[in-house]
DNA sequence: CCTTTTACTTATCATTTGATAATTAATGAT
DNA sequence: ATCATTAATTATCAAATGATAAGTAAAAGG
């Protein structure tokens, strides 16, 4: 197995993920939001409660301007936070009832596109798929 | 085969990739461009020789911000517009030497840290990467 | 020819994002 | 009790990005 060509390939792949990515998400979200705001509504979605610790972690963005955009969301009615009874430092964050409306339309939205991509794939395709995903994201995207 | 499920996991490895991409490639391109710029000169590398129009409608950026950019990375020696001989509107863009240069350096960090990712794979697991990457490459991807 | 379309450019403005420093409040360590 | 550390906030500034409008030059289509 020549890992150069392994390399190549796993960039092409990037490059097709980051570029379907794009499609599928295309005017998913809500127009209320920005760009940075959407991910750290979807990081939430995906992973609530999390502090904006995590957030700041996970987004690679400094807490300053993690707390900014948190601000905003909360402005927007789109999160909770909730104080930590046991550190007051700590906050968690989640999704309010508008949040959780505005991810839902978001997702229903990519998951129209993604199975409409998915349309023409046979029975054996779909498990070749599932296989592959499974492969990768335990061996190389861990 | 749930396609509910599928979708699922589509959307956590879209995720991982993200994540992983990030980790790749930071700090792997040059200080003195954007991310934007980056994103570009990467198109550039992969698809050139490509027109504006190219890289304004693969990266989703309008033509007078592709025009920005691009002037921008012309006054940075990074790459060169041809015209065309026979449509003397149309130009083809492609890396001058210092672009070359600063691609290959960036390439090669990513590099060695993928190779760094997949240290511990057997020729097994990296017969079954192989693989994945293909049918999601095909079947999914594409 | 004359008009329309295409490919690209320039200029300008608003918004978003990133970076930094200073501050508050709670906790942990000695 | 004091000092250091942690979690989060606020304020401010600069830079990057996105959006829009107007303009140039070449080509294409009557």
């Amino acid at each position: 197995m020549d890992k150069k060509i392994l390399f190549n390939k796993c960039i092409t792949l990037l490059t097709s993920v980051h570029r379907v990515t794009h499609e599928l998400t295309q005017n998913a979200k809500s127009e209320s939001i920005t760009p940075v705001q959407y991910k750290i509504l979807e990081y939430i979605t995906v992973s609530q409660p999390v502090t904006p610790s995590d957030i700041s972690d996970c987004q690679h963005m400094s807490m300053s301007n993690t707390s900014r955009e948190l601000k905003k969301l909360s402005e927007k009615n789109l999160i909770k936070k909730i104080s930590d009874t046991e550190d007051r430092r700590k906050q968690y964050i989640c999704l309010s009832k508008d949040g959780e409306a505005l991810m839902n339309e978001a997702f229903a939205k990519v998951e129209l596109r993604f199975l409409d991509r998915i349309r023409n794939a046979s029975k054996e395709d779909l498990q070749e798929i599932d296989r592959a995903l499974d492969i990768l994201q335990t061996k190389l995207f861990y």
